[in-house]
Formats: structure tokens, sequence, C-alpha cells
DNA sequence: AACATATATGAGCATATGTTCATATAATAA
DNA sequence: TTATTATATGAACATATGCTCATATATGTT
């Protein structure tokens, strides 16, 4: 290999698109704010909208929209869903982020 | 302390309102080729430009949305304008991510 | 000064996103 | 079965986002 200069290795389209949709998911408070709190304990979908302040109907389609990405999961017990994190490699990042955004 | 439920910790606003920007700017396929790329080498705009085949105006907003946020920087010489990154711990939430969405 | 080159910027537009309201569905209890 | 509780869903709406076009600005050259 000569020193002349390297091509770039473009990001294939696959990558590009899993990159972003990751960081889209991470990139809304209300989603932020839901994945933490499931982050410290799991948690059914009322108690996510009392502890949070949030509508019912607003926390069910951004759980949707998780779980559509497999960053959360749930049981069943009864009528009640208990949802809880299903992507430690992207609870990672967001508690680095945490961690950066209180550090400076 | 005693076993009792502890109340859960909310994040706080500053926080949330960071850390949400933060992946923001990661969410977008034109400004993660921009950072990928820039992670590889300096560049000026044009070169950015015709690398990712994005339009010069393109490139331009997006460094601009980059530049508010400090995630990149430059440096002029004569017109011609190289941008660098300058913010290594988002790159480093960036080549995890990559990595991930790569071997999974 | 006039001109060329590199980059920045604002307006306009189409699409995406997040919330709310109203209602549907599912499981359970009576 | 009917009623109750928990959750999901679709439509409507307002706002945000990203791109392109046209043009402005800034630096350097002649």
């Amino acid at each position: 290999m000569t020193d002349e200069q390297n091509k770039y290795e473009h990001l294939d389209e696959e990558t590009l698109f899993i990159v972003s949709q990751t960081f889209k998911a991470l990139s809304d408070p209300t989603r932020i704010r839901i994945l933490h709190l499931l982050g410290e304990r799991e948690c059914n979908v009322s108690e996510i909208a009392e502890e949070l302040s949030l509508m019912q109907s607003t926390v069910s389609h951004q759980l949707r929209f998780l779980k559509n990405l497999r960053l959360v999961k749930f049981r069943r017990a009864g009528t009640t869903l208990f949802y809880s994190i299903d992507d430690e490699h992207v609870m990672t990042l967001l508690h680095q982020s945490i961690h950066h955004a209180r550090h400076d």
C-alpha cells in the first residue's frame, strides 16, 4: 500500500438506516423519559403515564414506536401490560449521553 | 434506608434538552454521513458535497446545524473553510452505534 | 474597481413527527 | 352476558424537519 490518498469508505444504506432510526428513537424527550424510567424498573402503561404526567394515549403510541424498534418488550398480567427494556446497548448509549450532558 | 419503594428520580429539563438535541443531530442520514466523513478526515464544504453527492446548499445548512451544537468546527484557508470534528464524545456514540448496527 | 470562487443564507415547499380526542379491542369480574 | 378496567388505535391537527432554488456574502485575484 502506497501513501496515495485512500478512497473514503461510505456507510452502506442499511447501516445508515439502522443507525439513524436508533438515534431518532432517542431524539424525543418523551421517549427518553419513558426509556429512562423503564431503565429503573418495569412499569405498566398507566404507571408510566402517571409517573411522567403524560396521556395514556401518548404513552401507548410511543411504546408502540419503541416496541417496533425492539427497544422495549412487555409481559401480560391480565389486562395489564408490563413494559421493560429490551435493548441494553441502546440504554448504554442513553446513559453515556446523560452522563456527558451532566458533566460539561 | 428501608426497603420501601424509592421515588423515581426524574431527568431534569436541561439534561433532557441536551440529550435529545444530541441524538437529534445523529438521527438524520445526511448528518450521519457528514460526521462519519469528517471522522475520517478534515474536509472543505465542496469536498463533502462531492464525496457524498449532496448539494452545496444542503451541506452548508447541515454544517451550520452541527456547528451550532459544537459537533464540528472549521478553519479558514482563503475562501475555503475546512471542517472537522469538534466533539469526540458524540463521535464515540456514533461509532458505537455503527458497530452495533453491523453486528446484529 | 471588477471579477471569480467558495460558502452562507432565506424563502418556499413537501414530508415527517408528536399530541390529543374519540373510540376500539382485550381480558376479567359479576 | 354485561360491565369494568387496561391498553391500543386511527384521524385530525399543529409544528418541525430537510431539501432546493435563488441570491447574498466574503475572500482573493487581476
